[in-house]
RNA sequence: GCCCCGGUAGUAUAGCCCGGUCAAGUAUGUGGGCCUUUCGAGCCCAUGACCCGGGUUCAAAUCCCGGCCGGGGCACCA
C-alpha cells in the first residue's frame, strides 16, 4: 500500500490519508469488475480549483483503496474539450492541469483527448444511425430542426425517427461533407419522447460548430461536427471500460439520457455515484465568474489549485477535506477556515519562528549599562534546530529597536512589557517613539507584572512587505523582520511570530499564508 | 411550472439498504483546565444533533405516507 503512494505524499503524512481512505464506503458492485477503472473527465476551459479536484482525489483515492486491497484499480485522465465555441478549450489548461494533478500526488494510467477522436465518435455515430438508435434532423428535410423540437412538445416523432437508417445515414454523410450551416442539422438520439424529463426526449449528439469562425485550439478547423457532452462521454466510458463514473449532482440527469446510448448499442453501464454540491464560504467556485475576475488563475486569492499552491496550501490539506467531506449526495458547505486549519497542522511542525514587526514604532532604551543579547530558537518545539543570537550594543546607554504598532497602541506610561527573550521594560513616555527603561531580565519578573511578551526587531532590521489576502483585496503589510529572515530561502514557510504564517517569495516579500 | 436528489450538533461526517446493541460515534468549532517566553500544537474536562406531523411495529434516526426546507436539472455547455 504505502509503495503506491506517490513520493510527494510519502514523504509527508501516508498513515493519515490510508485511514481517510480506508474509510470510504465501497463502490457499487465492485466485485463484479476486475479492474476498477476510474476516470477523471476536465473540460480543460480552465485551471482545476476547490471544486473539481473533488472528484480527481475522491476518484484517486478509490484507487489507491482497491489497489491497496490486491485488487486491479485505473486511473484515466481524459480533456473533454468538444465545444470549441461556448466552452473554448484554453490551450494552457491542459498542461495547467496537468501540474494541478502531479501536485496533488495523483498520478494517471492512461491520458485521452478527446478532441483526438473524433474519428471514433464518427464511426459510432453511424453504427447508431444503422442500428435504428439515431437519426438526423436537418433543413430541406421533412425533419427539420425545427420539427424535432416540435415533436418533442406534441410527442409525435418527426418523419426521419421511422425512416430507414440507409436515408440517416446519408444526411449525415452529408453534415460531414459540409452542406449544412450551424444550426441547419443535428443527428439525435431516440430515447422517449413520453419521458417526463422533457430534456431526455431525444436529445442531440452531434451538431455542427463552425469552427472557421470558431476554431478549436487543438485541431482548429479541421472538423465541423461535433459530438456532445453526452454522446463522447458514453462512448468514451464504454470504449476505455470505465467500471465507476464519480461526478457532481448536477450530472444525474445525464446518467439517464448516457442510458439510451447504452441500450441502442447493447453496452453495459457503469455504476454512477453522484455527489453533492462544495460549497466554501466567501470563495466563489464558479468557473465563469473566476475567469470574469480578469486576474490570473494562480493569483492567491483565488480558490483554485494554482492560487492555493502559491497561497502556500499544502496538497495533503485539500486531500484531507475532501476525504473528510467524502462522497454524499448532500451539499457541503466547509469555510476557509477549515481548509486553512487542515493546512496549520501540517506547516506548524515545519515553519521556523522568526521576529517581525509591522508599521515599526521606535523604542529607546534609555541609561543600558551593557549589552543586551537574546537567544532565540528556530522552533519551540525543536531544539534541536537551533537557536540564533542577536546582540544588542547600547550606544551612549541608549538601545534602539522596534516594536509593532499594534503593540505600540495597547501601551501607556507605566506598563511593563517583556521583549521576548530579551529584557522586561517599563513605558516612561509614549510619543512619536516610546521611551522607556529597563524593568527587570529575568522571565519570572515578567510574569509577576503581568508583562505581556512582544516581539520586537533591532534597529539595522530587514524592511519586508507581507501581501495579506482579504477577499478579493491584497492588503500590503509594510515592516521591518530579524536579519536571520535573509537566510530564509525563497518559497519557504515560516512563522512570523504573533502574526501568522507566511511564504517567502523574494529577497524582502512575503504572501501571508494564515494564522 | 415540470423532473430528479437530499435533510443527524455551529460546520463536516458515521449510523439508514439488513428496525432493537443509538438515552446516537468521530472530527472540527466553542467554553474551561494543564502545558508553553508568540501563536499554534499536545493532554484533560465540558458543551451540543436525528426537519415537522401521521402511520406500521413490542420497538423507528433507520420502513411507509404527507408537509416543510434545501440542492440540482429542464441547452445544438461540460
Amino acid at each position: 500500500m504505502l509503495s503506491k503512494w506517490p513520493e510527494a505524499l510519502e514523504e509527508r503524512r501516508p498513515e493519515s490519508y490510508r485511514k481517510g481512505i480506508e474509510d470510504l464506503p465501497p463502490l457499487p458492485n465492485d466485485n463484479k469488475y476486475e479492474v476498477i477503472t476510474l476516470r477523471f473527465a476536465p473540460n480543460p476551459d480552465f485551471v482545476l480549483h476547490l471544486g473539481s479536484a473533488r472528484p480527481a482525489i475522491i476518484d484517486y483515492a478509490y484507487k489507491l483503496k482497491y489497489e491497496g486491497a490486491g485488487k486491479r484499480a485505473k486511473f484515466i485522465l481524459r480533456f473533454e474539450d468538444t465545444d470549441p465555441r461556448t466552452k473554448r478549450p484554453m490551450p494552457e489548461a491542459y498542461d495547467a492541469i496537468r501540474e494541478d494533478l502531479r501536485w496533488l500526488g495523483i498520478r494517471w494510467d492512461e491520458e485521452y483527448i478527446q478532441s483526438d477522436r473524433m474519428s471514433i465518435y464518427y464511426d459510432i455515430a453511424k453504427k447508431m444511425i444503422e442500428r435504428g438508435g439515431a437519426y438526423i434532423a436537418a433543413k430541406g428535410t421533412d425533419c427539420t430542426p425545427e420539427d424535432w423540437k416540435k415533436s418533442k412538445v406534441t410527442g409525435v416523432p418527426c418523419k426521419n425517427r421511422n425512416e430507414d437508417p440507409s436515408i440517416n445515414l446519408e444526411l449525415f454523410d452529408k453534415m460531414l461533407e459540409g452542406h449544412y450551416q450551424e444550426g441547419e442539422a443535428v443527428m439525435v438520439i431516440k430515447t422517449d419522447l413520453k419521458h417526463p424529463d422533457p430534456s431526455v426526449r431525444d436529445w442531440v449528439a452531434m451538431r455542427i460548430i463552425d469552427t472557421t469562425k470558431y476554431p478549436h485550439p487543438r485541431v482548429g478547423s479541421r472538423y465541423i461536427v461535433w459530438p456532445t457532452y453526452n454522446f463522447s462521454v458514453s462512448i468514451d466510458d464504454h470504449l476505455m471500460g470505465i467500471t465507476h463514473i464519480l461526478r457532481a449532482q448536477e450530472h444525474s440527469v445525464n446518467t439517464v439520457k448516457q442510458s439510451f446510448v447504452y441500450a441502442h448499442m447493447g453496452w453495459e453501464q457503469p455504476e454512477a455515484i453522484h455527489f453533492g454540491r462544495l460549497k466554501i464560504v466567501g470563495m466563489t467556485l464558479s468557473k465563469t465568474r473566476l475567469k470574469t475576475l480578469g486576474i490570473k488563475w494562480d493569483d492567491i486569492r483565488l480558490p483554485t489549485l494554482a492560487g492555493l499552491r502559491n497561497r502556500g496550501i499544502q496538497p495533503e490539506a485539500i486531500w484531507n477535506i475532501m476525504l473528510q467531506v467524502g462522497v454524499k449526495p448532500t451539499d457541503a458547505t466547509i469555510t476557509s477556515d477549515n481548509l486553512f486549519a487542515e493546512n496549520r497542522k501540517l506547516i506548524e511542525p515545519k515553519a521556523n519562528r522568526y521576529m517581525a514587526v509591522i508599521n515599526p514604532v521606535k523604542v529607546i532604551i534609555d541609561n543600558v549599562q551593557e549589552r543586551l543579547i537574546a537567544r532565540l530558537p528556530m522552533h519551540p518545539s525543536y531544539p534541536e534546530r537551533g537557536y540564533r543570537e542577536i546582540i544588542l550594543e547600547p550606544i551612549n546607554g541608549k538601545i534602539e529597536l522596534f516594536i509593532g504598532r499594534t503593540d505600540y497602541e495597547k501601551l501607556d506610561k507605566g506598563s511593563v512589557i517583556r521583549l521576548m527573550e530579551l529584557v522586561n521594560i517599563e513605558v516612561l513616555s509614549k510619543d512619536d517613539v516610546v521611551m522607556a527603561r529597563i524593568h527587570s531580565k529575568d522571565l519570572e519578573s515578567a510574569r509577576k507584572a503581568n508583562a505581556p511578551i512582544i516581539q520586537w526587531v533591532p534597529i539595522n532590521g530587514l524592511p519586508i512587505t507581507v501581501n495579506r489576502p482579504e477577499g478579493m483585496k491584497i492588503i500590503e503589510d509594510k515592516g521591518m523582520a530579524e536579519r536571520a529572515v535573509a537566510q530564509v530561502s525563497i518559497g519557504e514557510i515560516i512563522q512570523f511570530m504573533r502574526y501568522g504564517f507566511v511564504k517567502k517569495t523574494s529577497k524582502d516579500d512575503f504572501i501571508y499564508v494564515h494564522d
